[in-house]
DNA sequence: AACCACCAATGAAACGTTTCATCGCATGTG
DNA sequence: CACATGCGATGAAACGTTTCATTGGTGGTT
């Protein structure tokens, strides 16, 4: 058996609660007590049990991070940089999928809360939780929002308008729209900016305005792909010489249909992404698209999750356009 | 607070030890004892304290599962079956980054450590962890071998075997190989099998040998590209027809060099990747590679750790070529 | 010299389980 | 009718910590 902390005191002559504030380095101990404490305990090799710690405390240092998949390069992303800086406070990261599934994720957090974490960082699929599921623990909520829960996100609305802005201001009028789930606020906000900004130019320039083509469906490739081509399989005056995601690997299934049509980008079609995932800048030709600031939000939501003060309802990141090279100007024959 | 064992015990006008017999399901409870304990358990709303379990148990429930990079898609897809099988026998998944640093990883695994898994599953950096540091626990290493652990992999040399052989099947005789790092076995028997296959070509047609041209990087996407590229910037008399990866990451940066460089493929040059990451057939060309049985890998290794007979030593899983769209017989201008 | 204050260390209780030896009681046996 | 046999339930100990009320001792003040 491993050595306790009874060991030590016994060993070192002491008693175990001195053992204990010697272990807890803000409390007195008495010089030459505490060296030979220290001494007995790198002596004996002594760890202390973090069960019984905890279960005394009532707490564990242990974050609970529930995402959609961890496959996904947004999360992935986002589990490593929470895992990054969890550690670096001496927390562990718990990690759960909940594959889009409300059941799912409803059994994963309850067996989660079940191990007493720190906090609880999570990616909802459900937009209303069994009542205060979550609120056993600290959450906050991260992408995607749940009523009553702190939100870290980035501004949609934002960037789906930033998308827009772009493609008319290179000059494209006709637009296609590839949007996530109908089911999902965040693809609701993210089309939305991007209708906004079409809005704001019928407007502006009533004789050239074109409506959008907007479909949706799921954020993965495959669907990018399936319904970059439902969009592309037009006659030509009608086919959109741009078209914006809903997600960076819609974008890249998108560019898949594209060359697969004979399609050039940016040639003969612009495209804008969404996230700016490490693949986005590595994929021919690099994709422009819109930048979540990642490690940003891992900080924010880990803060909110850790820190003493609490975290404001919610905390809009402004995300970034990142010009590279899937869109030109529309090629006017 | 939350309600107790002894709470539940109070309430029924049991003892302590009845409630957690009737908790224990196998365990022997007369009838009626049991419906009204069970009764008064949703009554309050009780739900075991895990830490107190744990802690007379002296195990958690917990799996450490510490990758390199879980931004890396292959150790991100095993992340994710691991958790999917682990979660349906009950539970969780600690998730730990080593960045493929051996200090981050041994601090990693000892925190891990301390929290006492049930079990270690273990992508190791470095290839001698200090003295039995993994021992502590069960541990079963995937990917990556770790003298004195099992370890549950695909056949890298077979893998690399099989590269070469379908390249020299097309009719490729200039072949190009991308490396992972020299330091990792993985790396060395990768190329092995892809040598080896050529030393049995050069046995057989000594007068059509050509001698491979071998560099060496990372894993990743950059590696790729850059090796690439150094690979190809020769006069077209001396560059390879076709190159081989040790990693899919590295196949997609290398198409991007291609690419680059105006070279077509598979026109101009054949790639096989390695892992069969899902990226890997959403690419473009669609990535010829060598497919690691994954969910196989992870479902050995959860029962390596899990199981209670003991895994065997070593657990080599065969690889298979997926023939997609990147590889073609050379052009014979 | 007596007293007070203070500091360092102690001992025991508490956290929520599981388990094991014990006990009471009903049932069946001699 | 006395007695063994089991079975179901009990009570207490144990897991390894932290913490809090006590205690013992030292130095300073009157």
């Amino acid at each position: 058996m491993n050595p306790t902390i009874k060991d030590v005191a016994q060993r070192a002559g002491v008693s175990v609660g001195t053992v204990s504030r010697v272990l807890a380095k803000n409390k007195t101990v008495s010089e030459d007590i505490r060296a030979k404490v220290e001494a007995t305990i790198d002596a004996i090799g002594y760890r202390p049990n973090i069960l019984g710690r905890s279960l005394r405390l009532a707490k564990t240092d242990i974050i609970g991070l529930v995402v959609p998949d961890i496959t996904n390069p947004f999360f992935a992303e986002l589990a490593k940089q929470v895992e990054m800086l969890a550690s670096a406070e001496g927390y562990s990261v718990l990690l759960a999928n909940t594959h889009d599934d409300p059941d799912a994720e409803k059994q994963q957090i309850e067996t989660l809360l079940g191990r007493l974490p720190a906090g609880l960082i999570l990616v909802p699929v459900s937009n209303s939780l069994a009542d205060g599921l979550a609120s056993r623990t600290r959450t906050v909520t991260v992408d995607r929002p749940l009523s009553g829960h702190a939100l870290v996100s980035v501004d949609n609305r934002q960037g789906g308008y930033l998308a827009a802005d772009h493609l008319l201001s290179l000059g494209h009028r006709r637009l296609g729209y590839i949007s996530g789930p109908g089911t999902t606020e965040v693809s609701g906000e993210r089309r939305g900016g991007f209708v906004q900004r079409l809005a704001e130019f019928r407007k502006s320039h009533p004789g050239d305005y074109v409506p959008p083509q907007i479909v949706e469906g799921h954020f993965d490739y495959r669907s990018g792909e399936e319904l970059g081509k439902q969009l592309l399989t037009q006659p030509e005056k009608s086919r959109p010489t741009a078209i914006a995601t809903a997600s960076d690997q819609q974008a890249i299934g998108l560019l898949r249909a594209a060359d697969d049509m004979g399609l050039r980008v940016p040639n003969d079609l612009s495209i804008v992404g969404f996230d700016d995932i490490p693949l986005a800048s590595l994929v021919l030709p690099r994709l422009t698209t819109i930048r979540q600031p990642i490690d940003e939000i891992a900080r924010l939501a880990l803060e909110g999750v850790l820190g003493s003060h609490a975290l404001q309802e919610e905390y809009k990141l402004q995300p970034m356009l990142m010009k590279r090279g899937s869109c030109a100007a529309p090629s006017t024959p």
